[in-house]
DNA sequence: GGAAGCCTACCTATAGATAGGTAGATTGTC
DNA sequence: GACAATCTACCTATCTATAGGTAGGCTTCC
């Protein structure tokens, strides 16, 4: 008894499918079935792949920005809003799926430019957040930190990113948690 | 002027692939135009696409073994073997590409159930090595971690995998560095 | 009656895979 | 040493399935 509206369950489905197999393993034949018409009708609603890509990326990098603002103006303090932050990719790790970056991000060369500056987009967007934020801590808070703010801030999307990879397969159940206790001991204050 | 035996160009041009496209994202025809035969004759040498992605995994986890046999008879304690270990991905990074298992595993649901043991067995080599290598420094040398062995192994080998992945989407250049000095840091003796 | 939403019917390109065949080197046997 | 049998490494031609995509027609609802 689906109220959503037909092209918001496209995205929705398109998300999932190219969380779990990837973008270059997803059809519009799949999405169709997935929703009940017909890949014609999918073409009506996102004239090409590229469009779709475009579309499903917007979206989640619009919620990403909604997020970081949310724990901006809700919470204070380095340490807080990094374990904010890294809580995102709880939600992706407990359904054993990668983030939808991520999953793109490793489809980079196959993409669509449009869809690849979206993906660049976000990890620019993630990075420059982390970046920001851990060099508030260090003027305000004095932490210290083992390597420059913006290598430290790629470290962390990149060890988020492919924990999810790597819990996937086999690599165990709660890596989120560890990346978190790991990366929080090297910012010293 | 290519000395090597096809079936080993066809290894090396698949790993490749893999490690840059994905493994969806490649064909026989790919295969076949870039060693210069037909895709019917890549076919003679690995009858289906799953056995070549056996073939290729296995020799790859064959290198891994060695590779950590090598460091564990040439090299002594803890703190030392991971940078060896970590250094293994460095060449992964200047090249731009992912780690082939780390690709093949986001491709995992995708995969043929072969080539998936392939893969899961890779991580947990890793995995299992890292852990091994961080319990005898634990007993031996005193060192403490911030938690298990084998949840430090896991995000060790999720956080190199996620850095490759975010290098080569603009998250910089010297990730593998900046996870070596991150995570060391945890390990305290 | 006109737009939104979906349909049938089709197209082209490419995927992985198979059948059947060939040239040339290797081997076994008298 | 000659000759048949076999093997290796390719080929051409073809198949079936699926990919993304298009044109045009049928309802439904304001």
């Amino acid at each position: 008894m689906s109220t959503t509206d037909t092209a918001t369950q496209l995205l929705d489905t398109a998300q999932t499918l190219i969380q779990t197999r990837g973008y270059n393993a997803y059809s519009y034949n799949d999405l169709a079935e997935a929703v009940g018409i017909k890949t014609a009708s999918v073409h009506y609603h996102f004239p090409s792949k590229a469009d779709l890509g475009v579309a499903v990326m917007a979206r989640y990098r619009a919620q990403l920005a909604a997020s970081l603002e949310r724990i901006d103006t809700a919470t204070t303090g380095c340490e807080p809003k990094l374990r904010q932050f890294i809580d995102i990719y709880r939600t992706a790790e407990s359904c054993g799926t990668m983030c939808l970056c991520g999953s793109l991000a490793h489809d980079l060369d196959t993409l669509p430019d449009e869809v690849r500056a979206e993906v660049n987009s976000y990890i620019e967007a993630s990075t420059r957040w982390i970046c920001r934020t851990i060099e508030a801590g260090i003027e305000q808070e004095g932490l210290t930190t083992s390597c420059s703010p913006s290598d430290m801030a790629a470290t962390l999307v990149g060890s988020l990113q492919g924990s999810l990879l790597v819990s996937r397969a086999g690599g165990g159940g709660h890596l989120v948690d560890a990346v978190e206790r790991v990366f929080l001991v090297t910012l010293t204050g």
